[in-house]
DNA sequence: GGACTATAATTCGATATCGAAATAACCGAT
DNA sequence: ATCGGTTATTTCGATATCGAATTATAGTCC
């Protein structure tokens, strides 16, 4: 008689769900970086930065930090430790001098194309373990998943 | 004639597919803990670990840290801060001096009784944004996924 | 039973991460 | 041209995270 249970198996379902989500996002990872470290010294949020700026281009601290999504304050410490081993520089905006825009050096372009051509390889091995629909299935659902949770911006006051 | 791009379109399917998995976890891990850290002070990696003690009882420092899959000394860490509000406690297996058994003390599961249904329901929630054959297909994806990317040992020497 | 090896946990040094507070620069109104 | 509010970034203190080294205990082999 589990009445204290009434929503029990809509919420194992949903519970179910968010695990393996869990899960999966943590294994894969697992595979992912410790080579990346291992091999160039490069840890997962440094390589956040460094791919962003590859693809987008020198931006602002806090463009750069809603991209990848973490704190103005974590992404100063990230850069810190890039600008210290030469891989991206600074530089002020002169229209707005409060503004400070991170960039690739040429050694931090160079240090890229020596470990993403790999990197990729490896995330592309990865997600082959799913067939190419079901690669296509997952995106979608993760959307909408994902533009669900951000979309909720303070509907959270108990009632 | 993009000869230079030859794995590119099942490359750009596997990319989408690990960016949208990586979003939507932190979408949803952005929702879910930060009113818990506020309100109650519990940081995602010691839910993690009150969790576990709750559902599996009294554990081994290794057998816990395999269960969540995080390093022995960063458990060490979580644990020291738990030990220190109250929540858990350790005692050495009498059986095997080496071991550390870790459980929640009457005060951790008190304050587990506060905020885990108000947890659960959160989670419950933001899942809700897929229906329930979308849930069990995620979970599926999820598990394939991820058992996958968990047995890949070193296969990643490169020729 | 003493030496060697293996395992459990912790310590240590480095990086990451957040929120709150501090700093600096801009902008609008007067 | 200054006052007050806003926005960009950094600083600070706390927690998390890892791998390597350390310490303590078990187990094994002779």
């Amino acid at each position: 008689m589990p009445t204290h249970y009434n929503g029990s198996l809509s919420e194992r379902r949903a519970l179910d769900a968010y695990i393996k989500l869990m899960r999966s996002t943590a294994a894969i990872n697992a595979r992912l970086f410790p080579p990346l470290q291992a091999a160039f010294g490069i840890t997962p949020s440094q390589l956040g930065v460094l791919e962003a700026l590859l693809h987008l281009g020198p931006m602002p601290h806090c463009a750069l930090a809603a991209k990848l999504l973490v704190s103005a304050s974590n992404l100063t410490t990230v850069i810190d430790n890039l600008e210290r081993d030469g891989l991206v520089r600074r530089d002020r905006d002169p229209k707005d001098r409060r503004v400070s825009i991170t960039s690739l050096t040429p050694t931090g372009e160079a240090r890229l194309a020596e470990f993403f051509p790999q990197h990729v390889e490896r995330l592309v091995a990865a997600m082959n373990a799913l067939e190419p629909g079901e690669q296509v299935e997952l995106a979608r659902l993760c959307r909408k998943l994902g533009t669900a949770a951000s979309n909720l911006a303070s509907h959270t006051h108990a009632d």
